[in-house]
DNA sequence: AACCTGACTTCGG
DNA sequence: TCCGAAGCCAGGT
């Protein structure tokens, strides 16, 4: 039997490379739900500390940070850009960019 | 079980 | 691009 959606995710956000980010769809889509983006808020509530997750490389289909002003947002901005990440003058990554290319090697 | 909520996504204007 | 509405699934009350 298939681990759970939520153990899926969970390995997927740990896989995600350093300067890089990952949308909530795409993670849902690579655990095997492509209408699950929601459920992978909650294992990020559920399992972002205790399992040392880079939540902060996950954004939302627009690559911009979903989390509010002074409940965290800053805080992930403030780390994607120590990863190298950089932010739009209007405060979104470009993903075509920074996007999480699963699947494609490092060397190429 | 019903209702509400959530770090979402897609569609139409 | 921004806004509002609908669709989606699961957990807490």
């Amino acid at each position: 039997m298939p681990e759970s959606f939520h153990r899926r995710v969970i390995s997927i956000i740990k896989k995600i490379p350093r300067g890089k980010v990952a949308t909530y769809g795409r993670i849902a889509v690579l655990a095997g739900n492509p209408r699950a983006a929601r459920q992978v808020v909650r294992a990020l509530h559920s399992s972002s500390e205790k399992e040392k997750l880079p939540w902060h490389r996950v954004v939302n289909a627009r690559g911009r940070i979903s989390l509010k002003p002074g409940s965290g947002y800053e805080l992930q901005k403030a780390l994607l850009e120590k990863e190298g990440v950089d932010f739009d003058e209007t405060d979104r990554v470009d993903l075509e960019l920074f996007l999480w290319d699963s699947g494609r090697s490092d060397r190429g």
